[in-house]
DNA sequence: TAATATACTGTATATATATTCAGTATAATT
DNA sequence: AATTATACTGAATATATATACAGTATATTA
């Protein structure tokens, strides 16, 4: 599986979004609508994108023939717990499981990938506490202002995502004993491993 | 939904093979191939016998626009979300259920009986912020800091429980906006709902 | 006895849809 | 400097598909 593009993984997402509400896959037209474009030849290349890539497979001359080939995962398992260590400035996750939570897939909406455990209280005044479990949904599709799971180097924090500039993002907590991290991206790599779409507190 | 023949049982199980097989649903046509129909109409006639029947829904002018109506999901009782109205000293919820959420019923530990919708920032600094759902567990078991769900006559509130002796009880809020609520049971009768046992957070 | 539902074949057609071709433009690779 | 990938608009078209119409036949209901 090669590495997505931002608008790719828009579309993705739009199929899965598309599936879910409906029952069946979008046409071309039915994404240029949700997506706004205005070609069907632009949904047409995304797709080709992604059928190369191995996110999709397209029956050839069937309408509506898109198929996800990891179709969300069926709540056998349920949905893994990553532990994030540290607090304030948080250690790598590395795949550290803890145990699974069995929940529909749609729990939080369109859907995410895992839960990441919270340590800390940076993000206290976004009612992130300490323990609480962040479902996060793996995607490049960041806007300013979402929470997001980023990692720097190896070292991952939960925070606002904010784009100051093409080449400056800061991160912002939610508590005023924190500092903002500003990153300037030429000289730090920051990569985004995705963002909250909700959370679960066990008392 | 009414009974169903078994023609139609055969169709209504042949579109959902035919999902799980191609991750789309079928056409007329795919229809008569697996049943043997020589004629589209045959599909045609079944699958609106099926929607009236409760069935399946058919998108009208759509390709492939046939979805299952799932009665699983629907059977499965799920845990209600009750709406809390109001901010700061909420007014009584009656049982206004919103819709049900399937989750495990041991989510949250030892068991909860239902979900409370929050308003107000009453408990902001104990992370429940607003429109968050509270799980409530029904019961009188409520210790010094536990977090209830109390009820001063028709108005709701969910407060940090203290005890101050045996016959006055504080309510207390995180919120330094908010005052404590103080309670001499002497005066003003108090039913408490249950406690808080978890949270979860929609987005 | 006349409807109505079920269960099909067979033909026809408007339109929904995939898909190709022709462009424009930018960024990343080779 | 030439490809290749990404990201689009816009138009054209073959065909995939829903769907109506015309029949035949049996069983059930009013």
């Amino acid at each position: 599986m090669k590495e997505i593009t931002i608008q790719q993984n828009k579309v993705l997402d739009c199929i899965q979004e598309y599936i879910n509400k409906t029952g069946f896959p979008p046409t071309r037209a039915n994404i240029c609508k949700e997506l706004g474009f205005k070609s069907p030849n632009s949904a047409e290349t995304h797709l080709r994108a992604l059928e190369k890539k191995g996110f999709i497979n397209i029956e050839s001359g069937t309408s509506r023939g898109i198929s996800l080939v990891n179709p969300v995962e069926i709540e056998e398992d349920g949905f893994p717990i990553i532990g994030l260590v540290a607090a304030g400035s948080p250690t790598l996750a590395s795949e550290n499981i803890e145990k699974t939570v069995n929940c529909p897939p749609t729990f939080f909406g369109s859907g995410f990938d895992y839960f990441l455990r919270v340590k800390g209280l940076s993000m206290k005044d976004a009612g992130i506490m300490e323990d609480d479990l962040i479902a996060v949904k793996k995607t490049q599709d960041i806007r300013n202002g979402d929470i997001v799971v980023a990692r720097i180097e190896d070292e991952v924090t939960v925070k606002y995502f904010e784009r100051k500039s093409p080449e400056v993002v800061h991160l912002i907590p939610a508590n005023e004993d924190f500092k903002n991290i500003e990153i300037d991206l030429r000289e730090t790599e920051i990569h985004i491993e995705g963002k909250s779409v909700g959370l679960i507190r066990e008392n």
